[in-house]
DNA sequence: CCATTTAATTCAACCACTGAACAAATTGCG
DNA sequence: CGCAATTTGTTCAGTGGTTGAATTAAATGG
């Protein structure tokens, strides 16, 4: 009777492998600068020692490899703590390795570099309709792009260790895109389209280039720009399509084949208006872009979805009836898929992204009145629901700051990179 | 003697700490003794060297202390290898440390003893209406039927490491019982009613009592006792209130303040059917015990759960239009709901599981066409929906489950025990 | 100016893994 | 039957990294 107890899930915590005798200083290193990253002030060797029971004499040790390896600096001024020998403030250093961030959407390329301390060092945004572009194209002015990026980041002194590219759509194993509807894309092998362009310095245990849902990065990024302390959310990409970044226990689920998130097409109208996925009554149908712009009375379904966004918003701000009602609308139908999910998963923190963020102020009211009145636990614990702090470029943030997490989860890989 | 009462509180994964120089075997003891419960059949010393990349002199290290502490014992006969000195299989022991599953449930109380193996070594339920009595009345019953789990545990050579006792109902923190509304409990301090009754012997890092939702643990109790490879799942229970137990990735994921799985009150036709949360048009109005039984023209509104369950069964297999029509319109509004947790969470099993177990011939066919009609990534790879393998009474063997578990995942606290 | 206090480093000791050599137990071939 | 081949499991000196105490460093305060 063999009993199976571990399922080998895609990527599970539990599949931590052997550790063998190095493992040891690979394991401290790590636990020395998370520690370090999630300081509200910096600490000390001796803080870091007492904090994680390690001893000052590893602690030591540690904090030498880690600034040989340009990963920790010591800061000044040094805080002041009172009487005794004063404490070296430790921080994530700003010359060492950084994220590169990338974003494909309908009307605009984007590139953008955060380092290790998570500050967005270089941004830039590049509108252009891509949806006539065939994407090998559209990628090779990404690719563009990407180079002008890695050349500020180099002048800056960082060296870019990964990337991440975010797409709107559906991706699958090796970074290919099975399906991007707004862009009009179908099976595009990215990693490949993009070979020979060297985007990122191969370093172990971080790809070269990460290929990933625009929603799943900009979750990561709001996890990253978010207050502290909201560890388990959904971040909600209101585009043409709704897209739900899940971020549980402060991390990123991606789901068993990697498709999570299809909020938009949770059913809201079981047998209401006929959706483009083959059901019916889909939250998409009732709060994507296109049906909000027709009950606001725009015909504007091809509108970019910030431009559409914040064309909203100004109708909205100026009181538009029509607006209004369509958000109100939107809203509740919004409201209604949101209070299922809070009440599935129990999240303390719906997070309004991409093109909802501008509206958050007249689609979040209703969307809390649906969760208060349907989720059973809101009456113990509320449930806050916020726009996004990035606003509507979080996903390449995001990217670009899920690159410079993975070295502070495991730093080893950049320190073997070259002695 | 302290003993210390908890709950299984909400693990974060970036609380690792710090590897101090003993953790190294402590990671190990781990390590090898997954291996030994993941493999298929009794592996070798060399063989796990092998497999995990540390040495055999290390393997052999740890397996003696594992065998010291009656965690694994030398299966024979010995596994026939070929030329060479024959491999000695390692089995994980019969007669170590067993957990204790306990259930109370509306009409019933439960116990069995799982040992590591997985085997369930003991198992009573006492048939008895709950409803009647106080909180501590029932906890005094439950205590008496622990007792006897734990002599025949106690024959059979076992020893109780920690139990688990399933509650229909939310549970917080410490094991109160917020509210379990079929049972009449409101607040219920469980740890604080069963001090006194020593259910299991303490060690280090096993809570002697874990107090958790029925549906968690009975979810915990199909990823025990299903099948390999289904590692993210939804496992629901259907009982006058609708459960559901989410495991992503192998690990039961418990929600931010550890009410996650709450279909039941996911909406189904937003404006429809009041429901007794304050919200309307929940699933629960319309797929749990009471609709359908309602529907079917049966009256019964207080049967328990598998009364009513196996009831309507019978009248199904007997072609009852009436009730055939219930399980119909039930399944299609389960089907809707469960479409849309699988096109948030991109899983790929859908369990059965409580009362709706016995039901599943007829629910699982509506359940499937939702699935197929509204998930917009069944095309590409089907998603399969279940009846649970322990049936009704997965929570009690689950939470035994879970005890065994979590010595595999730690077994450092189990060998600290007493030398 | 000196006692006090806290931070960080140094150093011998120790623990657990490493790698190679060795012993054990079986198969297979002459 | 005997011996080479083969694979398993153990022994043992060696090493990497943590440990804990002692030591040095650098400030405050009376």
């Amino acid at each position: 009777m063999a009993t199976v107890w571990q399922c080998q899930g895609v990527t599970s915590a539990s599949t931590a492998g052997a550790v063998r005798q190095g493992s040891l200083r690979e394991l401290n290193l790590a636990v020395v600068l998370r520690r370090i990253a999630a300081a509200e002030r910096p600490p000390s060797r001796a803080e870091i020692a007492a904090g994680t029971g390690l001893t000052r004499a590893t602690v030591s040790a540690v904090v030498d490899d880690l600034i040989a390896g340009r990963l920790v600096a010591e800061a000044d001024p040094a805080p002041r703590t009172g009487a005794g020998r004063p404490a070296r403030g430790l921080v994530l250093a700003a010359d060492g390795p950084a994220g590169l961030g990338l974003e494909v959407n309908v009307d605009y390329l984007a590139a953008c570099v955060v380092d290790l301390t998570g500050a967005v060092r270089h941004h830039v945004v590049r509108r252009a309709d891509l949806r006539p572009l065939s994407p090998a194209d559209a990628l090779d002015r990404l690719a563009a792009l990407a180079a002008e990026a890695r050349a500020a980041a180099v002048h800056d002194g960082l060296t870019l260790a990964g990337a991440a590219l975010a797409v709107p759509g559906l991706v699958g194993d090796g970074g290919l895109v099975r399906l991007a509807p707004n862009l009009g894309w179908r099976d595009v092998d990215v990693p490949g389209l993009l070979a020979g362009h060297p985007l990122a310095e191969p370093v172990d245990g971080i790809p070269p280039l990460v290929v990933d849902n625009e929603a799943n990065l900009a979750a990561l990024g709001e996890l990253h720009a978010g207050p502290p302390g909201s560890a388990s959310f959904l971040h909600i990409s209101g585009e043409i399509g709704i897209g739900a970044g899940i971020v549980l226990d402060g991390v990123l689920y991606r789901g068993a084949r990697g498709w999570s998130g299809e909020l938009g097409h949770i059913p809201v109208h079981p047998e209401g208006r006929p959706c483009r996925c083959g059901g019916r009554g889909c939250l998409e149908r009732y709060a994507g872009q296109e049906a909000v712009l027709a009950a606001a009375g725009l015909s504007g379904g091809e509108l970019p979805a910030d431009t559409a966004a914040t064309r909203l918003a100004d109708l909205a701000a100026a009181d538009d009836p029509a607006t209004l009602a369509a958000l109100a609308d939107a809203g509740t139908a919004l409201g209604v898929a949101v209070a299922g999910v809070v009440n599935l998963l129990d999240l303390d923190t719906v997070v309004l992204g991409g093109g909802y963020a501008p509206l958050a102020p007249w689609l979040a009211p209703p969307v809390v009145a649906e969760i208060s009145r349907r989720v059973l636990t809101a009456a113990w614990s509320p449930v806050t629901v916020r726009p996004a702090a990035l606003g509507a470029q979080s996903a390449a943030v995001g990217g670009a700051a899920s690159v410079a997490r993975r070295i502070i989860e495991r730093p080893v890989g950049w320190l073997a990179r070259s002695g």
